[in-house]
DNA sequence: CTGATAAATCGTATTATTACGATCTAACCA
DNA sequence: TGGTTAGATCGTAATAATACGATTTATCAG
């Protein structure tokens, strides 16, 4: 269909694939990569610094936004966008879980440790 | 279009945004649980235990084959699928680098080890 | 060889994604 | 008020993704 069925998982497993699907793409990791370069930038740096038009880079934003891992703080004319640290958090947890389970056990210290704290 | 441009991303940002598109959607997120729990399992399994077609398991296990995150082994007319250690390390370390690089420096500590293994 | 079973693939309908030019909106300055 | 700038949104074209029935392929049992 192109729309997924969304009954029979899990809100975990529902919340881990919205985070995955936001960082499937280069453009998005590319900004999110921008932002905490700068800790807190205006949309057209972004857009000056990635290969893609404004239009496209404002459509990524709005992905980022929807699954929450950024944040726009408007300033005058333009805004300031910042990872959102609260759900960005959330979704390093996540996806610490996600390894932390599913790594076979030889490998699985290290990734432990990723779910341990609790901010 | 449809199609990501490619051009003007690195190999890193490509290979990060194709694990994370891979995990990016729940039936996969629960096949790769299911293979955790039972650490191989038949592919009937997989389609006994998700509420999807077998047809459509099929094309998640493959996507989940061509980001190179499991691995078959045909065994008589069954299939024994299960996690490819090597890859999906890879894939934990490039997320760990990410939520390294990306996450504040109050809460980086901890999502620092994770990129500590090097297997 | 025949039949049965497991899984992949095909065909196809539907929807989502990606990309960009063009336009709209909001805030600022003169 | 009029012009400028930043950014979002619209419209649209091309392509990818999702889902499933139907079919094919491969392997084993008899």
């Amino acid at each position: 269909m192109g729309a997924s069925k969304i009954d029979g998982f899990t809100p975990a497993q529902l919340h881990l694939a919205e985070y995955a699907h936001a960082l499937g793409h280069p453009a998005r990791i590319a900004i999110l990569q921008f932002l905490a370069q700068r800790r807190r930038c205006l949309c057209g740096d972004i857009v000056n610094g990635l290969p893609l038009s404004q239009a496209t880079i404002s459509q990524h934003l709005k992905a980022l936004r929807q699954a929450g891992l950024i944040k726009g703080h408007s300033d005058g004319p333009s805004v300031h966008y910042s990872i959102d640290e609260k759900i960005w958090n959330r979704a390093r947890h996540a996806l610490g879980n996600l390894f932390l389970h599913c790594t076979p056990a030889e490998t699985q210290e290290t990734s432990a440790v990723v779910v341990q704290s609790q901010d």
